[in-house]
DNA sequence: CTTGACCTATGGGTTACCCAAAGGTTTTAG
DNA sequence: CTAAAACCTTTGGGTAACCCATAGGTCAAG
């Protein structure tokens, strides 16, 4: 099959395929006459594969890490249970992140009723979000949220 | 003050603030002779704002078009309170989502007692993962979230 | 045989910064 | 006073996971 159909197979686009491809996730076969990538039954697993890794929270370059071993013979399962062991309190935290947030939006449309509109003191550029308590660190993380 | 004296009183890098400039968030003075950037009091509150609006989940172009309306008088509250309005749903979803994959990782971890790690049976990449339901449907936001 | 639907590769855009390099300036210590 | 440390400048490239436009080749159908 070539790129379209596995791409409306997986249920992603036929750049996302292009993509997985040029980035050494798929091996796909060329047609010697026309260079058109043919994909098989295994590649189609294979992406599917993929997109689950995605949704689990793994990087492309981890799943092309996991898929090597794979490759290789290797089991990838203590590679993968590590990679998701170390994942889960960075997205827990994230999403304590998010939730105060989401807090802190609905506290600011709440409080919109008691704040008139048009109130541009010329300074005070929008006290809804300036009422907002400053955070005084800043949480650097240095390591990047998928998606 | 300049820019490092800025970024450390606000809680930033040096290099946001050099970032921000650049995006016309900030609009410092420049000394004529050595051609430095400096910024004073207003400055810096405005600085403080920015980190509070990136905080509350607003876009760097957002904050630019907010102080816009208000550096030209207008209340930019309307504007702020729309992009709260909408922005907040976006993040519920984007909580759910994050806490679906949260539990799917947790039971992959807990089902990992049952699995014996070294069952590399050639074919099978990583039950762990291969066992989680494919997401059916993809869905594609067409929205991109901050941070 | 000409559409229209598909394929290819290349290169640029997105977001919010971070980092390195090359070179000028200012402060500080000896 | 001077040399080194510490800061400043701009430029340009990198990050993650794609998306999109362009230009041009290919293929099935009417």
């Amino acid at each position: 099959m070539k790129v379209s159909e596995m791409a409306r197979l997986a249920g992603v686009t036929a750049e996302t395929v292009r993509h997985y491809t040029r980035e050494a996730l798929l091996h796909p076969e060329r047609a010697p006459e026309n260079g058109y990538q043919l994909f098989g039954q295994a590649d189609l697993e294979r992406l599917r594969f993929i997109k689950r890794a995605r949704t689990l929270g793994f990087s492309v370059a981890e799943i092309r890490d996991i898929l090597a071993h794979a490759d290789h013979g290797d089991s990838p399962c203590p590679m993968v249970r590590d990679l998701l062991a170390s994942r889960l309190p960075e997205i827990r935290t994230r999403i304590q992140e998010l939730e105060a947030l989401a807090t802190r939006m609905e506290e600011a449309l709440d409080a919109w009723t008691e704040i008139p509109d048009g109130t541009p003191d010329g300074h005070s550029l929008c006290r809804l979000i300036e009422s907002f308590p400053a955070p005084l660190t800043n949480s650097r993380d240095g390591h990047k949220e998928t998606r």
